[in-house]
DNA sequence: AAGTTTATCAACCGCGTGCGC
DNA sequence: TGCGCACGCGGTTGATAAACT
């Protein structure tokens, strides 16, 4: 017995997609969008499975995904929602725009956790590692725990010493700020909307509380977002753009002789045209 | 220069969850 | 209410590149 294959294992192709493949993919998803992943490969002509169509487009493909290693700070802010959520890569990703969970979670495994244990940190409790771990404490510090959601146990990226392992006593009191208000931003298709899904999320709602998720925060990755700038796309609008931005950019050049409908991402085809020539 | 080890990351796999019937 | 389907998530694998001996 066991679980029905998602797909035809002897027809669907696996391993690296080429070029063509990619081509096709976003050909049909940008014309046609993904109502249904399974149906995708069918319909835009493609020996894969659906998932692979989805991960593929989600991780590689996608316009809105920035491109190379994570920056300081958003490894720093990987690092605060890791001690928060554990491994929800996905959670995590949605608060890092551009980024997906599976590069946040091979950086993770291949950067953060070496530069934690070197730090003398322990990358799964974030406790420093040379304290032997109380399991009661730890079960009530871990970040799944629902006790946990709305306590100050939470490290604070504010307050807390990646150099030392340690939380700043003065500051550990005062995490808890005004954030009525507080929208958050959210990766899809269109840009970003106001979240809300996770309202109900205790976990969620244990983050939103913190400062650090205060759109200030964000600056880092987009210094204006109201005026068409789609750095946090990988789009780079200023002609000062750094190599690396051009880097982000570049592969949508290899596309550009797909008759592309980009309307649905709501993206000023002309920011494009600024990369190009700077290429 | 060749062989070996290590690092990186794209892609796969299986399971959990939500939703419609 | 139970079942099946589709999607998304997190863990893991495997191919390749880079570093080392």
């Amino acid at each position: 017995m066991g679980r029905k294959p998602c797909c035809d294992k002897f027809v669907v192709k696996k391993g690296p997609w080429t070029a063509e493949e990619d081509a096709k993919l976003v050909s049909f998803i940008l014309t046609n969008g993904h109502c249904c992943w399974r149906a995708v490969p069918k319909l835009a002509g493609l020996r894969r499975c659906g998932k692979s169509c989805r991960l593929r487009w989600t991780n590689y493909l996608r316009p809105d995904l920035k491109r190379g290693l994570l920056n300081e700070e958003e490894e720093k802010l990987v690092i605060d929602l890791h001690a928060r959520l554990g491994n929800r890569w996905s959670k995590i990703a949605s608060r890092l725009p551009g980024r997906t969970d599976n590069e946040i979670k091979n950086h993770w495994n291949t950067h953060i956790k070496k530069k934690l244990i070197k730090m003398g940190i322990d990358p799964i409790t974030h406790e420093p590692l040379h304290q032997e771990p109380d399991p009661i404490i730890i079960s009530q510090q871990m970040p799944h725990s629902p006790s946990n959601n709305n306590n100050n146990n939470c490290l604070n990226s504010e307050n807390f010493n990646y150099s030392t392992g340690q939380e700043s006593p003065e500051n550990a009191n005062n995490q808890t700020t005004s954030n009525d208000n507080l929208t958050f931003p959210r990766k899809n298709l269109t840009g970003y909307e106001t979240q809300k899904d996770d309202d109900d999320d205790p976990l969620m709602s244990c983050i939103q509380s913190e400062t650090f998720l205060d759109d200030a925060f964000w600056n880092f990755a987009n210094t204006s977002r109201g005026d068409q700038d789609y750095t946090e796309f990988g789009l780079s609008s200023s002609s000062s753009s750094s190599s690396s931005e051009d880097c982000n950019s570049t592969w949508l050049l290899d596309y550009n002789d797909f008759d592309f409908d980009l309307e649905c991402f709501n993206i000023d085809m002309s920011t494009f045209e600024v990369d190009a020539t700077i290429n």
